[in-house]
DNA sequence: CTCCGCAAGTTTGTATACAGAAACGTCGTT
DNA sequence: AACGACGTTTCTGTATACAAACTTGCGGAG
């Protein structure tokens, strides 16, 4: 494995658990020298994530980890539903349907297991099988590849706004709601469930993002990109 | 200007053009000599053009220029119908009317134009100027970014299905029904029309390439034996 | 006291050198 | 004559060295 690979993987991973916050500048000796590799893997590594989105130019000066505005909040979900009802759709055309009854099954066992202790772990690992089962059967690699970065982003998302049980109840169903739409083969339905459940999750992350106070601040230590003064 | 930005736009109009055929092997040593610079940017240059899927990898050697099979128009397509009709809905909710208002009389007015000499360029130039002032009121940069990668797989497709008189005359036709949508505000319509549009593109383009014979060919010498990218 | 300018230091961008791996050709053996 | 193994060669991946550009801090002038 390149040595590139792991580097992209492991900021990749810094960045959507929040290890790495947003505005943190990514020298390039720094991080090299902080994941023992040289410059020209890890240069290539951040090219990957600037073309991803989670890494921005600072105009001229370096790279940053990017930040959360409530704009970008707005733009990546509107990305994200035209990609999610498209490969919803496809789904409901293409699918097997075996695969998806089985899927409803776990889903349904793992919505039940909410309340335990340590379950959350769980869940969002059936959301993240279903997610990956739509995508096979929408068979399109390359819409599977869009959706994979702006999910990434969806998912840094999620860790700013704090879901509670009642919203991972109401998660469950819609997420059944979409599976069953696919089982049945119904195109339409499918894209309303899922327009559905994607616009509650923006409400909740919007209104508990709020309720938190701000959306991820912009880098504090970036008073002006544009020189004004 | 960085020269890894000018090496990655040469290779990219040269891919897009049809200059770099498909399946063209692209060595590192050989391209940077061509191109007038070092490896590095040259490498970097590549990965970008991997990433927008212009370029693939052969399992372990080396870089070649994609091929464009049967499935990737369908896929391509697919992802450009998600992604269109997604940024035509916004642009109807949030344009301004003067800007859809002016680019009407321009589109009018080249196809008009359409049966004289030299017109498809200036033609091809409305749309794009279209493309972009949709994109534009859509307000999403980041939408806008992965329309910008799917379009240029798009005008390779239309480069190998050659456009008729006829052909152009509907698009015209068709463009216009999206504008108006757009000036009218009616994202529903807008949505409607941009997938009519892209349907009878899509049967344009499959209907002509099917009659040229056959696809562009994957490079023959390539059996990629696994599955894996 | 403030503002402009210069210089030092840091950082990115580029080039080149080195190492490991894979492919091809050739030679030897059966 | 065919197959296999080994050596050569060329490639990618990585590291490092070099140069240019920008930022930053200090000093002097107004």
């Amino acid at each position: 494995m390149r040595s590139s690979d792991r580097v992209y993987v492991a900021l990749r991973d810094e960045i959507l658990d929040g290890t790495l916050a947003p505005g943190v500048p990514l020298g390039e000796i720094e991080q090299s020298e902080r994941l023992g590799v040289s410059r020209t893997p890890l240069r290539e590594a951040l090219a990957r994530l600037q073309a991803d989105g989670l890494v921005v130019a600072r105009g001229g000066k370096g790279l940053i980890v990017a930040g959360i505005t409530a704009d970008d909040v707005r733009e990546i979900f509107e990305l994200r539903e035209a990609l999610e009802v498209k490969s919803a759709r496809l789904a409901a055309l293409r699918r097997d349907p075996a695969v998806f009854a089985a899927l409803r099954t776990d889903i349904v066992a793992a919505g039940e297991r909410l309340d335990s202790e340590g379950s959350r772990g769980d869940f969002y690992r059936e959301i993240a099988r279903m997610d990956a089962a739509i995508d096979e059967a929408a068979g399109s690699p390359r819409l599977a590849a869009a959706l994979d970065a702006v999910r990434a982003h969806a998912a840094r998302i999620r860790r700013l706004s704090s879901a509670d049980d009642a919203r991972l109840a109401s998660a469950t169903q819609e997420h059944l709601m979409i599976v069953d739409a696919i089982l049945e083969g119904s195109e339409t339905m499918a894209a309303y469930a899922t327009e559905l459940h994607l616009h509650r999750s923006l409400a909740h992350a919007l209104s508990t993002i709020d309720a938190a106070g701000a959306t991820m601040p912009v880098p504090a230590s970036v008073p002006n990109p544009s020189g004004h003064r």
